[in-house]
RNA sequence: GGCCCGUUCGUCUAGGGGUUAGGACAGGAGAUUUUCAUUCUUCAAACAGGGGUUCGAUUCCCCUACGGGCUACCA
């Protein structure tokens, strides 16, 4: 048992949006290390010079700021171990590198990604690997001499792990338990690439050691290298502080077959990203869930619920419920296919169980953005209370409460104008008075006195509310119609019946 | 092809040597709401197949099938 604290890390890397998938390995990284009193680590891989995309981090902070699951390290908030930025650690990779080499573990290749092309071409089954490395250009076939002088004269190399030919490497996985391979499979990864960047295989195991990872999470299709990366343990003289692995569960496509992928959302209509990625590259957008309409809540909900699950019924946990309840032996191994529906019921549950004040700044947004001014604050709260439960995601406020703040634009008169009668005309007359006299507006009150007035004029009530709602709303749809009369107010719900009355009656 | 991982209702899953195999989403029917949604009741729906082990297997073991991942100077 280590005294060490436990340091969990993700390592995003900036070539794009922020997927479902990830997210999640991020959510299952913040639950086990604050399950555990530990911090979570974020760093950033940003190795891959020819996909890097700029801005691609400020993108990933401002989605883990989105959903709360704020890193107590990362290249923004710093900490002891940085810099946090592999490009920025690019230096101690080459030394690790070197150190491989000169201890027969690696080796320099000169090969030309051309010629490794061809071979791959030629021969069936190519790998760099303990079959052909005797026959390439490398500093296991190239005598001292030869390999000094190319590395002198700055000749393109990489540097790649040899591969033990027949040897068992095995480890226990937190989820999986013990998972071996042989590492004769494997080819000679590259460790160090030309342009003097480490490849994952090497930066991951330099800082994790170098940052005291104590547990490192990461998607099941890391599984296959993993061999690489245990001998590399080895090789470093690092093993007994080698972290402990849980390799996560795949997020499936929903219909077809493999990973989700960002073209699955735009086949299938609906967000595989937190939040709105333009990628200034290729100027495509690809659409988020906060965007959407999405509550950050329902989306760590939605996600933590793609392969784990507490052993009860319970479906519906806050973040700080979930770290309580977290625990690595209920996470499952079988992949999970996305189900959009159900993504959406946990948001709406969200919308439902959110009190008033928590909705307000998201839902007086959206109404904004659409034209709509709210002045009335306590209104807004009130008609958040009102219409809440009627909604699935965010936007839906707008056809749910807008109304309460300006004048329909358009009356439904298809359903109102076959059925409409003088008689109805003077009811609501009537009506108009009759609100004129009354103190204050009450739901249960006004629907009394509505049905009263209704029998009086010798009319069906059922035959007068669908016109009133009309007449307040503009169309079939919000809460009981006296609860919207009630919270619009006497002046207002006089207002509205006359301009409809007008509309309806030419 | 090779290697690795996986497999309970359509989907996410609970369970685990003896259960009416439980819940949720989606679907069907009904009630409430004289809009729509909510809510409530209810129905239908699963242990991939074959061998073992066992008094007994969905549960443990093996094989097969199927699904997935990896097999880059990408992560």
């Amino acid at each position: 048992m280590s005294a060490k604290k436990v340091r969990v890390r993700f390592a995003p890397s900036p070539t794009g949006g922020l997927h479902l998938g990830g997210v999640r390995t991020v959510l299952f990284n913040y639950l086990f290390a604050k399950k555990h009193g530990g911090d979570f680590v974020l760093r950033i891989e940003d190795t891959d010079q020819s996909r890097y995309v700029p801005g691609a981090e400020d993108y990933i902070m401002e989605c883990l700021n989105w959903c709360g699951l704020i890193p107590d390290e990362s290249p923004v908030a710093g900490g002891h171990y940085a810099p946090y930025r592999q490009s920025e650690r690019k230096v101690i990779y080459r030394e690790y590198a070197e150190r491989l080499v000169m201890q027969g573990h690696a080796y320099y290749a000169f090969d030309t990604p051309e010629e490794l092309d061809r071979n791959r071409k030629e021969i069936p089954n190519f790998q760099y690997g303990h079959a052909y490395r005797d026959t390439l250009r490398n500093s296991l076939t190239l005598s001292q001499t030869q390999v000094d002088q190319l590395l002198k004269d700055g000749e393109p190399h990489v540097i790649r792990i040899k591969m033990p030919e027949e040897e068992t490497v095995y480890f226990d996985d937190m989820i999986r338990g013990h998972v071996s391979f042989n590492t004769g499979e494997s080819d000679d990864k590259v460790l160090l690439k030309a342009d003097g960047m480490p490849t994952y295989h090497l930066a991951v195991v330099v800082d994790d050691y170098l940052m005291d990872i104590t547990h490192a999470f990461r998607g099941e299709e890391w599984l296959p290298s993993a061999p690489v990366h245990l001998l590399l343990w080895e090789y470093l003289g690092w093993k007994d502080a080698m972290p402990q692995w849980a390799h996560l569960p795949l997020i499936l496509k929903p219909d077809g077959h493999g990973k989700l992928s960002k073209r699955d959302g735009a086949r299938l209509g609906f967000p595989v990203y937190a939040m709105n990625w333009f990628d200034e590259k290729t100027g495509e957008m690809t659409p988020g869930f906060r965007e959407l309409g999405f509550l950050p809540e329902a989306f760590l909900n939605l996600l933590v619920m793609l392969g784990w699950n507490d052993g009860s019924n319970d479906e519906i946990f806050s973040l700080d419920e979930m770290v309580q309840k977290f625990s690595i032996d209920r996470v499952n191994k079988g992949g999970a296919k996305f189900d959009f529906e159900k993504a959406k019921w946990f948001n709406s549950e969200w919308i439902k169980r959110s009190e008033a004040g928590r909705l307000k700044s998201e839902v007086k947004k959206i109404l904004e953005e659409k034209g709509v001014v709210v002045t009335d604050d306590a209104l807004l709260l009130k008609v958040i209370d009102l219409v809440k439960e009627r909604c699935t995601l965010l936007p839906d406020f707008y056809q749910q409460s807008a109304y309460f703040f300006e004048q329909p634009k358009e009356y439904d008169l298809a359903a109102v104008k076959p059925k409409w009668t003088d008689a109805k005309t003077t009811f609501f007359e009537g009506f108009m008075t009759m609100l004129g006299n009354t103190e204050r507006l009450a739901g249960e009150e006004l629907e009394q006195s509505f049905k009263a007035l209704a029998e009086e004029h010798g009319i069906k009530a059922g035959e007068l509310m669908l016109p009133f709602r009309i007449m307040l709303v503009g169309g079939k749809f919000g809460p009981h119609v006296f609860d919207i009369a009630a919270l619009l107010g006497k002046q207002e719900t006089i207002a509205r019946i006359e301009k409809a009355l007008a509309a309806f009656s030419n």
